[in-house]
Order: structure tokens, then sequence, then C-alpha cells
DNA sequence: TAGTGGTCTAGACCACCGT
DNA sequence: CGGTGGTCTAGACCACTAA
């Protein structure tokens, strides 16, 4: 790993002139570091759970200060990229580690606490021609072929979530029902372990529908119950949307939940 | 403005052990002083909207180094109490200024825009005792009493919000129809201005609802239509709660936004 | 130009973790 | 114990704003 920054090597001051003027856009040294390591990242040269080099190794191989590097590293924990362990590490942030198993799902009891004896099963699986809709949030071409997935959640035996799930084919070559019922645990688990396509991001719309007869049947409930609907677009770095996400959601118990800063 | 801070003035090294082992539970030295200035905040020594003293000024004050000072007030910048210009100052959050004015609201239209043409009608206003969920939640005794309010929202003269809006009374002394009918603007804008309240969090629980036959009404919309139903518990300093709003979106033309991180 | 926040460095020491 | 992240200092210079 060595990469030029609009640097500074060898000059008197501090971080120099140079910096603040070659740079065809200026951005500071830490956020370029930040770039350079989520490149890094992006690359798969360091993966889901596996430590990053330490703070001290990286501002020497970068030709920087340990504070430098520090304050990037900041930003990616900040944006929840990689995860800071005291006296262990920094480490790449996984869908599979307990701590952010389940980093997107909303849902809680009325008593404020992630609701238990959570169980996902998969209706369907199948491969076909993007609707115009779906590629377009996708940012696909029309006729490109995308994964269909339906999944029912239930909590405690309760049908709680209903769930259509589309992902870009080639992304997801290998993906089939049996895969996916071998596998237990999240989904952007097995995403980002099988498929290495990581999760970071998401953005959910949410209205009030009717449940329509088909829905009703599989979350048990009498055809027009109000229920959420949550279409959520889901995108790995550069921002780039790999997963369009239609949930239907059973609120007689359950409720989503979201924290306002 | 002087305090004790478990402190080093006067030792060799830098911070020194004394801080660490006097303190009855430890925490580092620029999350006291972000704990000071919290309280400075919070006893309005500064008002919504105003310059806090520079980094340099507070720095000598405090007998730290600005760097220390620097990172007290990142984490007030990243918690929204405070707001950073650049070759300004740090200022004050409020609920006034453009850039927060609408911080708490969720609401997008189809372009993922905020938006326009909104307009807020008050329909009520009276102090009653509050209902015991009510009382519960904001933390009062049964029996004290609240101020009630319902709002209407709308959007291009298209009612979307229907909102219910309980206050501990204690705070709110002097709210009145009229004094609400006066004012254009956030509430959260008249709250902090004018109650001396400023609301720092929230916390939303969201359901899918059909609307009953009086909400149906005032939204103008069928009886039964599925409606969001938005229940937000707002706190001001110290976590404590001081407004219960329930809120019915119609969401056929906007939705609910949220950004997952 | 003076004053503010923003970046960067170099070096010290602390807290925590695994061996 | 050695290595990692976490805190703190002192001092320099840059970027931006307002007078």
């Amino acid at each position: 790993m060595r990469d030029r920054l609009w640097s500074n090597a060898g000059m008197s001051s501090p971080h120099s002139v140079a910096l603040h003027e070659k740079a065809p856009t200026f951005s500071p040294l830490y956020r370029q570091i930040k770039e350079l390591l989520t490149k890094r990242l992006q690359d798969g040269e360091w993966k889901p759970g596996e430590a990053i080099p330490s703070e001290v190794e990286l501002a020497t191989r970068f030709g920087v200060s340990q504070g430098t590097v520090r304050k990037a590293i900041d930003e990616l924990a900040a944006d929840n990229l990689v995860v800071r362990r005291q006296g262990r590490g920094t480490f790449v942030a996984s869908h599979r580690e307990a701590r952010a198993q389940f980093r997107f799902l909303r849902l809680r009891n009325e008593a404020g606490d992630a609701p238990g004896g959570m169980q996902s099963r998969i209706l369907d699986c199948r491969r076909l021609r993007a609707p115009i809709d779906v590629a377009r949030q996708l940012q696909l071409r029309s006729g490109e072929t995308v994964v269909h997935l339906r999944r029912l959640l239930s909590f405690e035996s309760r049908p709680a979530v209903l769930d259509e799930i589309w992902l870009p084919g080639a992304l997801f070559r290998g993906l089939t029902a049996e895969r996916l019922a071998a596998y237990s645990g999240p989904l952007y688990g097995l995403f980002e372990t099988e498929f290495g396509t990581q999760m970071i991001r998401a953005s959910d719309r949410i209205r009030a529908v009717a449940a329509d007869d088909a829905v009703a049947n599989e979350l048990a409930v009498a055809t027009g119950t109000p229920l959420l609907l949550v279409e959520r677009l889901t995108y790995t770095y550069q921002d780039r949307p790999v997963e369009l996400r239609r949930g239907f959601y059973v609120t007689a118990e359950l409720h989503y939940h979201n924290e306002l800063g």
C-alpha cells in the first residue's frame, strides 16, 4: 500500500501550501486518507470482521501523523464502515456480528425492545427481468435480470413482516432458494460473505396501506387491515443502490421505531 | 465561570493520575467539559442562536488545551446542541434558524424533497388534567395539568397531518390559542423562545391505523383510510420528556422518510 | 486585519486487551 | 508484557468571516 497524497513529504511546515494548492479539488489530508481507506475496504483488501492495520502502522505507511489517521478512522467509524475496539484494534464492520446483527431492523415491541423469537421463511426466490420501476431504483438498464425474493418474518410464531426483495442479478449469481434455506442469520450477513456485497446504508419511505387479499393471507390478517409499507433502498460503497425492499408490517403488537437527533 | 475539574493543575504530566483516580466515576476531561457546557446551555447562560465563547477563551477558563475543548464541542455539535460556523464561532442550536427549521419533520414528497406550501392551523388549545397514559409518558404525577393542542398541517392546501400534542402545564403557563395564532413558524421555535424549553431529541413509534370518523373528517379522507400513526416523545436536556405527540399522517402523496446509517 | 473554527504535527501517557 | 486504541498537550499554520 503506497499512495501519493497531495503531499508534503520533506516540507518544513506541517502540511505545506502544496497540499492546498495542488489538489484539483481541495480536501483535507485526513479526508484523503479516509477515501483511500474506503477504497481498500471496497476492494476487499480487509474483509468484514477482520482488523485493519493499526493507526501507527497506517500513519507511517501514509507518511502522516497518527492524529491525522485517527481522524480519518473516526469518520469511518461514524459512518459505521468500521468498528473501534480499545486495546484490540479497528475492525471492518460486519452484519454477522452480534453487535450490529440487525442494524437496519427497526421493529420494536410495546416495551421498546427488539422482539424475540424471530424466524425468517423464504417464500419464493426467482430470477426475472426487472420491472421498470425496480430497474430505475436499482439503476439497472431495462430488461436486466434481477433476483426476486419473497420472505416472511415472524416473531414468536406470529407473522409480522412480508418482504419483497429485488437484487441486481449480476451481483448475486448463485443465489437460490436452497442457498437461502441452508443459511440462518441476517440476509445482509449472507450477502456480505457469499457475494461480497456490503450493505452500508439505507433509505426508508414509510406509508400506510390496506392489506390486499394476497398480503393479508400471508400475514394472517383480515383483508383491508392497515399495514405499514416500508420501501427501502439499500446502498453499498459509492452510494450504489443494490437492494430494493418492499415490506408490509403488521403493527398491532410491534411498531417501527425511529430516533430523531 | 470557574469550575473544579478532577484536575491536573500544576502537575507535570499532561492530565495526571489524579484525574483518573479521584473521579468518583471516571470520565475523560473533554467529557467533563462537555457536561459543564451542557449545564450552561440548559441554564440559559447562552440563548438559542447566540454564540458561545470561543475555543481559546473556554480553554483558558477551564485551564485545559484548546484541543480538549474542541473535542467537547465536537460532541455537542454531533448531538445538535450547538452549531459550528467556520470563521464566525459556535452557536447554540435553535429551531428558528432556516438550517434546522424543521429538523424533526420527516415528511417528503415523491421526489424525496420537503413538501412546499406548508400551513399550520390550530384547531384547539386547552388545559386539562393529564390522562394516565399521557401522564406516564411525560413523567407527571397523575392529575397534573397538561396543555392539549390539536393541530392540522396542510401542504398546498391539502390536509396531511393531524397532530394531538400534550405539554406539561407547569412548563407552558401562558400558552393559549391566541398566543399560538399570533405566532408563525415551527412550534418548537415558539417553545424555545417563549417558554425556554429547547427540544433536543425525539423518539418516534410508527404504526398503521384506520381513520375513524373524527380524524377522517379533519383530514378530508374516507373513514377507514389507512393512516400512519406517529407517536412521538420529545425530550429536552437531561433526557426529560416534555412533549407527547400523536400524529395521523395521510400518506397518499407524502411519506415518512428515514435514513438508516 | 483580527478573530474564529479547521487542520496537522510530535510526543507523552493512560486504559484496555491478549499472551 | 507489548500492542492497540483513547486522551491530552503545545504549538504552528490554514480557511473563512466580518469589520
